[in-house]
DNA sequence: ATAATTGCAAAGGATTTGCAATGCA
DNA sequence: TGCATTGCAAATCCTTTGCAATTAT
């Protein structure tokens, strides 16, 4: 991970990178931020994509997201939230609803867990796919 | 997916894959159930694993758990149920709690969605870890 | 000056796929 | 026979890493 022994340094790359997680409302892949910035940063790499962003999660300023279909995605909010992701289209989307704490030692009472945090997904179509399937509906 | 185009035909293989995660109380990779199988099916490859995996994932058999690291898991159990990870050795254990079927329509209130399913993971440490951590906490 | 960060390219790990041979219906 | 399944190997996708050059402190 290549993570820094003593201090960081700033770096405009990674300051553009948690700007644009944190504006953007989708929850960019490496990939996306990497085109979205390479106009900027004309000799950006991905692999500095990657890097940055792993930085920037052990700084706690954003998260990284990995339930879902292969590639990661990243987070600008950091606070608890729950999740809504489209098995169509794949979109992701943060809901506004209030976390579920009690769960928490309900589920720790089963083994001799420690529980830190919960992560709650809700599965299904959004609004655009829930249109399309009723024409085309996929197997 | 090379998902067949009419009907299947049986293989002891799949059989076999499908007896494995069932009866595994862990939560096998594909990899696991390669060498776990290979020795009665010395022939065996990765690549019809991941094969049957899918195909008993289309047929409903066992489930497809990817959240975590890299590699993705296989589940025997069908029936909602929630997890906890460990996030030291990366266990993953099934809960037996009630499932919140309440949060759906909270959540399907909150945008236009369809929402079939939802998934609950906890994360935290498990008990063997919990104890370790004691003494060498890790960064 | 010292150490972090970069770009590049190569390596890595997990999963998928093309193809000829084999097995099931 | 017709089509699904297999083993094998190569390919693909996403992510990580080594290294020499550059940049921040």
């Amino acid at each position: 991970m290549n993570a820094p022994l003593s201090r960081y340094h700033r770096s405009s790359q990674r300051e553009a990178i948690l700007g644009l997680v944190r504006q953007a409302k989708s929850h960019p892949t490496a990939e996306a931020i990497y085109a979205r910035l390479k106009h900027r940063y004309p000799r950006l790499s991905l692999g500095t994509v990657y890097r940055n962003l792993h930085i920037l999660v052990l700084q706690g300023k954003i998260r990284e997201i990995r339930f879902g279909s292969g590639r990661d995605r990243y987070d600008g909010h950091v606070e608890p939230h729950y999740h809504f992701v489209c098995r169509r289209c794949e979109e992701l989307i943060d809901l506004d609803m209030p976390i579920r704490s009690d769960l928490e030692p309900e589920a720790a009472r089963l083994g001799r867990f420690q529980i830190d945090e919960h992560s709650v997904v809700f599965q299904g179509l959004c609004a655009s796919c829930r249109q399309l399937d009723l024409h085309q509906p996929f197997s």
